[in-house]
DNA sequence: CATGAATGAGAATTCATTCAT
DNA sequence: CATGAATGAATTCTCATTCAT
């Protein structure tokens, strides 16, 4: 978007800003938006409280900006994905370990996402809300694609697919949640647990389902 | 525990906690605990605000209270379905139909729940967070067992348990919190929506699956 | 208006609103809208911080309120006045005597009135600029009226009456102003003082004007 | 008084600081001077927020030089009327139309000096009002004067003399205000209002005065 | 017990002033 | 000099808790 070249002090001004919006993620995704104070924010990202609203309007404002560039990024991460697979089974896997990586490394932003998703933050706005429909919606839509896709190819049975992708959208965010918070997610294990979750999620966990995983 | 004869005094007392205990669930589930003021309570329960502290010591005290209501009605579910199940698929099916049941009439204490259960609400205190975690740990001990006995048994794959036992966990809570939200559960559809998890659980969405549902 | 029996807890309610206003009209009128605090109201009232927001919801609230009353009173006056006088000069003589008397009792209300009056307070809300416009055109016409009628039936010589009206409200209150501002207003001077106005407005200070005072 | 050459140094340093003064006028007869912000100032006069400051070392100083400059313009007027002019018919009406010129080109600045005389602004400080006070004093001893000869020349009635030059002063200026702000001033009407002025105050409005006006 | 008025600690936000560039 | 980012003191407003009735 703004692909121009950037003077140094504008660089630096979005600099700032960054600094803030990193402070910020944490602190909200620890105690959520009413919880947090901006006198967090300023000791956090190091600046003058005064200094924050030279960057932000308001303490809902840096809000806002995080849900929508987390929306931008989850995203991104999708339509990558969707490219660069064509089978439902690659499509998940691939998905969940994008996720899963991406999630190890912003765990912050991670957990605050969940938490906003769940329409938890009522104290927020109408309009986080809505952003927070909106992005949803366009994150589904491959997945939805994808799946009807898959029954129709008869890669997988012939299944609700809104039930299907309702447990697998489910399922994964609260696998992955579960795996931050019990600390025991490392760089080292995120195919494995990857391939775990798609593994149950095609081939269930009953003895007669020992079929060769489909790669 | 409280089995002791009670005075009319008593009982009306009881009954009276009970309806600020109950008012209290649904904002606290609407907008966590930091959002939520004791006006909003004082005037959904139909008492004065300083009524409350009669009653309670403090919001907190409230929301202590709430959490630990709601693990011990977790804990019997479970207790029940561990004594009138003995393989996984049941005990698992039956779980899951129960809880479905009991979120689907108590939504809003669910939703508390399920936004305590994630640790989010760091705002209120280290002993929410602890009494929180004990109670997990007391859920949870049937299943394991059940699911090692399970494996022993040839019943399931030889899968890592504990995995499954998150994943089985977390899909099932996000599943239920999804359908909830969506407004797309209905009394009728609770033997359904519980059968397709835990066939997808069970024997997973590939096409090869369509073995005979173990029911 | 508000005519039913009050109960004592509504009447002492009042009692309490009233004591913060009184506070208020003094601090108002010295410093303006901007520069008061909600402190200062807080500790003229003898309140604590939180109970004026019990009372009103903000401090342009409280200044709302003020000017209506104020302008209440003058509407109050006038119509009195209009009723009980007929010819021009005892009107426009007995208003001054009656709105003299007034500041006197009165005066951080008086001059409150004339610095929101005077437009100067664009820094509190478009609302108040219009209820002050408003209550001025309803507190203008019986004047005009008066005043038109008055050079009919040739009490007075044909003369613009607007501006004549301009002249007699600005050169009232501004007179009146300068009398409180200089501390040389009395109770016994108020006959004294409106005289010397209404006289000089009718016969001019010009040696020829020593016609009979019409009393 | 600052009569020697100035560098051109010194007069760009002396014309920027003119600019900054003629935009800050206009933002304090708006807004008062509490509620005036540097940063409208800065924005209006187009210079830095921090270059306001190599100028002048507060918002005081600058409300405070406004002041003076006001007083300055309004005592020369004074004077020159003064020499002008023999009888006070002429002074008063001179004066009068002086004013209301001076005031329709410098509306912002008649405001503002209207709102400080009328001793509002006590929170900027007891120097400002010290200022003004002793500048209306040097104001209004030629008017004195001129009165008091007058009166013994019989060109006027025998009246209390600081009475009459306050009912001058304040209607004066009050119908000045008035018309200004009723948007009905124009060049054109400058000598009309001003004889109306002039001539309601020495021959009033009643039906018997109507004498030659004194030309 | 029930009540709600009173309270002040704490939170968001504003803005005059400073100061490094 | 010019600038505007940084700052914190000051201000408005909120709300859990207390307490007199």
């Amino acid at each position: 978007m703004k692909e121009k070249a950037l003077t140094r002090k504008e660089r630096e001004k979005e600099f700032r800003r960054q600094e803030i919006l990193d402070a910020s993620v944490i602190i909200f995704a620890q105690k959520g938006f009413k919880a947090t104070t901006l006198d967090e924010i300023a000791e956090k990202s190091e600046f003058g409280k005064g200094t924050i609203y030279n960057y932000f309007s308001s303490k809902e404002d840096i809000y806002k900006e995080i849900i929508l560039s987390i929306l931008e990024i989850h995203k991104k991460i999708n339509d990558e994905v969707d490219k660069s697979t064509d089978n439902l089974y690659d499509f998940i896997l691939e998905t969940t370990k994008r996720h899963i990586s991406h999630c190890l490394h912003n765990t912050e932003t991670f957990l605050l996402m969940i938490f906003t998703k769940m329409h938890h933050e009522k104290s927020t706005t109408p309009e986080i809300s809505a952003l927070m429909k909106k992005g949803e919606e366009q994150m589904l839509n491959p997945i939805i694609r994808k799946t009807e896709r898959a029954i129709k190819k008869k890669e997988i049975r012939k299944i609700n697919s809104e039930k299907m992708i309702r447990l697998f959208k489910s399922s994964g965010f609260a696998y992955i949640y579960d795996l931050l918070i019990s600390q025991n997610l490392k760089e080292e294990n995120i195919d494995e647990e990857a391939k775990f979750i798609t593994d149950i999620l095609f081939n269930g966990i009953s003895m007669n389902a020992q079929k060769v995983p489909k790669v």
